[in-house]
DNA sequence: CAGTGGTCTAGACCACGAA
DNA sequence: TCGTGGTCTAGACCACTGA
């Protein structure tokens, strides 16, 4: 069987939240472990390691691993969550309206920010607002690099091109460096989302990058202020 | 030599920030840094594991490892990083002013944040307003529980009151959880901030816990929004 | 095909916590 | 002291990339 840690990793998760092991208890130890799952120890640390850092345990040496209560769900943005996937998790009434959808050459900005040397090089520009509820609460612009993506269509746009990229082309999202900062909202902001009497858009800037380390898509979601939410599990890190 | 791996992800990053290693080209193979550091394979690909969360750089499975240019400096609130860490960083003129310091019984709400049985135990509400190039910007709120401190002194909030728990009491702060949102400001933000015309604050809410997972701390920092700016590292995780 | 990184093993020694 | 997790090793086999 490969990938044998990933498969101890899901089932101890399995148990934790199945509260099998119970929140400030104390795992199995690691050689309890090895017995269980028949394997080696290290392979046992790297499953207990995958825990750790998604937030499920914290180890501490000569102790134990302890199970954490901390609540993992309700991750509305964090990480690489698309938005069909927020709304899902939010489980209210949502709707995508594309707005823009054209392949155009890149602004100067752009071909800094997407690493653009060619001349011939097209940047697909998309603009989509997402409704929740019947309020247009957010604006998604995106660009990304016909090179990477050459067709792109409205339906597409409409449900999810993560999905897309992903499933049909077969491109692998690697990382993604995210800003986030708050702006007056411009004329656009105003024109397409409804932001009745706010004053500030939340500004969350994503670059994004594949498998190879090259970058393929910038994105600025421009959110209204009262629903915007961003959650964060930072652990420390050695030295 | 302990930690082995350290020192060489240490190295490492010396060699790619000092550009000896280029962005976008790839570090010697596993087996080369085996040579070059005269250790086991596993503990370079510890090394390299560290590199690649960190973001410095990309592991492509029969290539190699790419170097990134991600620029990974500018982190002014990721992580667990303090105030006096993001000032130092800004290099600006900056003040801290201490203007509450009280050990009181804690309130219904408190207790369960900060999971709280006892009905003796007391908590340390500590507000500073954090003041940079003469402009409040922002309100700390922090509240500790007498368990984990029991002393603390207006010197202590006023320089920082990470350095005292970790140097002086010995804890060691393990990992957070943070939620961001975006609010009215209360009346307080405004006796406190200069808002001028602002409407809105940037509220982050962190809960802080030691290495045995108990939680020590809860502190809510209120921002003025101009001068807010959140930065973030998300590489995908298996599965 | 050769070279790269990904997984896994069996065993060793060390550092730390609790009794 | 004993049991825990932390580090390190030498070697094996697999999966992927590119020529």
């Amino acid at each position: 069987m490969r990938n044998k840690y990933i498969q101890i990793y899901k089932d101890i998760v399995d148990d934790i939240t199945k509260a099998t092991y119970q929140p400030q208890t104390l795992l199995p130890s690691e050689h309890e472990l090895m017995d269980k799952y028949g394997t080696s120890r290290e392979t046992i640390r790297k499953a207990l390691t995958l825990l750790a850092q998604n937030g499920f345990i914290q180890k501490v040496q000569g102790k134990g691993s302890i199970v954490l209560d901390t609540p993992r769900f309700d991750f509305p943005i964090s990480g690489l969550v698309s938005f069909k996937e927020l709304a899902n998790q939010l489980g209210e009434n949502h709707k995508t309206i594309v707005e823009k959808l054209e392949l155009l050459p890149p602004t100067e900005d752009m071909k800094g920010i997407l690493q653009i040397d060619s001349s011939e090089e097209m940047v697909w520009e998309v603009q989509r607002v997402r409704e929740i509820d019947d309020e247009k609460i957010i604006l998604d612009k995106d660009y990304i690099k016909s090179s990477k993506v050459e067709k792109l269509s409205r339906e597409v746009c409409a449900s999810s091109i993560y999905e897309y990229i992903e499933g049909e082309l077969g491109l692998t999202i690697s990382f993604a460096k995210k800003e986030i900062t708050v702006e007056e909202p411009t004329k656009e902001d105003r024109n397409l989302l409804d932001l009745e009497g706010f004053s500030n858009v939340v500004v969350v800037k994503n670059y994004v990058y594949l498998e190879d380390a090259s970058i393929f898509q910038y994105t600025e979601s421009r959110h209204r202020p009262d629903k915007f939410r961003f959650v964060d599990f930072a652990r420390r890190t050695k030295n």
